[in-house]
DNA sequence: CTTGATGCAAATGGTTTGCATGTTT
DNA sequence: AAACATGCAAACCATTTGCATCAAG
């Protein structure tokens, strides 16, 4: 099954699995939606979520995500120590992040295309990576 | 400079930087190199260090973590939720993990050459990637 | 009506910090 | 002696959980 990457499919989704639709994970999935491509937290989710449906609870907020997360709808990404952020799990891409300056470097999903191909065939190892982390210097921190 | 991968260099290293050599520094790195490649949390790395020093306190593994850490002597890995674990900076590996059932390849520090290569040519980009962790099928998987 | 989701408050786990004291250089 | 590392206890943050109530199917 190809990974959802927007509500309307996420809704989808949950529907053919008999799984409930309820007004905290349609409001969530909009956030994620809205924030496209961002990192969002939970909390940093909670408060968007929470300006439109006072009413919803941060521990809502987290069981949603991990239901969602569970589901296969979203992904997690947990970057170093801080708090997870999430998206959706169609928004696949990587990160080179610079440990000199913490400038975060965007990269396509078919970057490790070649990593990709080579665990198949030496291992046979069918790899989907939706968010891998790689840490180095960037151009400016190895210049100065 | 080359990472480090046993407690000689380790304390050779420090020395050379004029930081301190302290009891539980030394223990730590004792312990670390003793569980050779393999992954220890600061708890379980705490556990043996107060076999035998029973006065080093949880507090001190951490900010020694930090601290070795910092120096780019060990490196932190945060496989998804739990606590982080340690390893030498030298010792790089990364893994491809079955999502179906559970199955870790180990993977040579080598495997992601491609990748920091075009990192290098397309952004400048000093690569230096100490653990990543790769999800996917293995064969048996997506054989079943 | 049944099953599962939610609000709330309280607990948890991992990690960090302030401060007085002890150790390394 | 000066600078820094440590023990301890308390704080912290992100996240999880128990339980009574509420909503979706």
């Amino acid at each position: 099954m190809a990974h959802v990457h927007d509500v309307d499919q996420a809704l989808e989704q949950l529907r053919a699995e008999g799984e409930r639709i309820t007004t905290a994970r349609r409001v969530v999935l909009e956030q994620v939606a809205a924030a496209h491509r961002q990192h969002l937290t939970a909390e940093a989710l909670a408060e968007r979520v929470e300006a439109q449906h006072p009413d919803i609870h941060l521990s809502t907020i987290y069981r949603t995500l991990d239901f969602l997360t569970g589901a296969g709808i979203l992904v997690d990404v947990r970057m170093g120590r801080g708090p997870a952020a999430y998206h959706f799990a169609g928004d696949a891409h990587h990160h080179a992040v610079c440990s000199g300056c913490g400038q975060v470097i965007e990269l396509g999903s078919e970057t490790f295309d070649p990593v990709i191909r080579r665990l198949a065939d030496e291992h046979g190892f069918e790899a989907d990576p939706s968010h891998l982390v790689i840490r180095g210097l960037c151009r400016d921190c190895r210049a100065g």
